[in-house]
DNA sequence: TCCTGCTATGCAACGAGTTGCATGAACAAG
DNA sequence: CTTGTTCATGCAACTCGTTGCATAGCAGGA
């Protein structure tokens, strides 16, 4: 499980209450690793019984107190070892590949709909990745280690949704030509 | 959910027990959506209750007798409905990105071998896609609905590998640049 | 004033997915 | 003759992930 490290590296980026947390894991850490605030909170409690983290807790003015985590040198340690260890190669679940084999046993043009919708979600997703870019790395010649490695998975992202795009456009094509198809018949 | 309509679309294309199921879930589908057998069986069992699908006992000579499974005129219709609904757009999870963003934290040059592992692993599954394709579409140009949406799904699959190990080797060779300039150092 | 929304944490229950194990018959390799 | 592999199904126990709900203070707008 990964979670727990995807934690551990965004409290060693920041340390953070739960919520800022969840918060992350909308967006940046989150685009690459999902989780709830209940898994978070959850799985938190679990690390500091393991001392991998420690709990601070901050009063605030006009907000309700907040316990601030950190990260505690045996976290650290845990974080090194689970880089040197292997990790299982991304099993990926396609629910819209699914569909588009399911599509030959229904009216592909019933799917037409709903693979626009992806197309704009991943349209909308690869905009916020370049202005994200844009924005935190204007010079990515001149970057300093800890920057060029979240720049390089940033730039994953860019490429996963730009090939993304790019299917969509296939599938899109398909599902005409074969709609034409059965149109003139 | 989606693996009731894996195994529906699975079952349209031909029906088959559990075991074949899963045989499949290692291979085609399977690139697309994954599952155990247990999963397999445990949710045969509930459409089977829901009359989506239909069971036969199969004796057979030389091993044990199977069930085989098909699609039921209602399992059908359930299928059609589900490609009207929305799917949610694929949450990822990809743990190397995780470790590549927390490599900041520990010596980077310690994921160059598992960077080339996922590196090899990816190839590896691109050649099976291309092999594929040679085999089941030796003419692209002039193909039935059913095969062309196999096709397009196939090809997906093509420029996701494609797209990975490009990926890959930018990873590779930030790691590499920050190991040589921690080693001048 | 009331309602909505944000910050902040958490419980309880459920459903999805994994792991380990068990059974039992056939066949091939050593 | 034993061991390992494939075919075939399944139980039990567990962890992971999701959903609904609860609480509670404060801010801002209708």
């Amino acid at each position: 499980m990964a979670l727990e490290y995807a934690i551990l590296v965004s409290l060693l980026e920041k340390p953070g209450s739960g919520y800022e947390l969840a918060r992350r894991f909308d967006r940046s850490i989150g685009y690459f690793w999902t989780a709830t605030h209940q898994q978070i909170y959850r799985v938190l409690k679990r690390m500091e019984g393991d001392g991998w983290i420690e709990v601070r807790e901050v009063a605030q003015e006009g907000r309700p107190d907040k316990k601030v985590h950190s990260v505690t040198p045996q976290g650290h340690r845990a974080l090194a070892d689970w880089l040197r260890e292997p990790v299982e190669p991304a099993t990926l679940r396609h629910g819209l590949a699914v569909k588009v084999r399911g599509a030959a046993f229904s009216d592909p043009a019933d799917l037409i709909g709903e693979v626009e919708r992806h197309r704009a979600a991943h349209s909308a997703r690869l905009e916020e990745y370049l202005t994200g870019e844009a924005r935190d790395f204007p010079d990515p010649a001149s970057l300093d280690d800890g920057a060029a490695l979240v720049h390089v998975v940033l730039r994953g992202g860019i490429e996963y949704e730009r090939m993304t795009l790019a299917w969509l456009d296939e599938v899109l094509a398909v599902l005409h030509r074969i709609r034409a198809g059965r149109a003139e018949s």
